[in-house]
DNA sequence: TTAGCCTTGAAC
DNA sequence: GTTCAAGGCTAA
């Protein structure tokens, strides 16, 4: 058995690094992920950053930057509608 | 407002 | 008929 999950594993969430839960819009998120997206997308959610938009988005500090939380959920790929955004992410199969 | 769990729908 | 994903609802 190898035990390698400590630099990066591939069951954490590319935005916040929660446990995912599956494939959710079009990526591996967690719930928490998910519903946030969903939320802010169908809701039309307006959030603004107190810095430059360009806050570390961890497991703590999700929370205090809804707006760098999305935008990085978009950055990694995530698309709730046909909404098709150009970004081209590093993911072999 | 965020996270989690449950339910429903679609695709295979 | 089964599996996976998305959506909805509930709880913290």
């Amino acid at each position: 058995m190898e035990y390698t999950y400590d630099d990066d594993l591939e069951e954490l969430c590319p935005v916040c690094g929660d446990k995912v839960s599956g494939y959710h819009y079009g990526l591996l998120t967690c719930e928490s992920c998910k519903g946030f997206f969903k939320r802010t997308v169908q809701n039309n959610k307006r959030y603004t950053c107190a810095e430059n938009q360009e806050c570390k988005i961890d497991k703590t500090q999700r929370k205090r930057c809804p707006f760098c939380r999305f935008q990085k959920c978009l950055n990694v790929g995530m698309r709730l509608e046909g909404n098709n955004n150009n970004n081209n992410n590093n993911n072999s199969s």
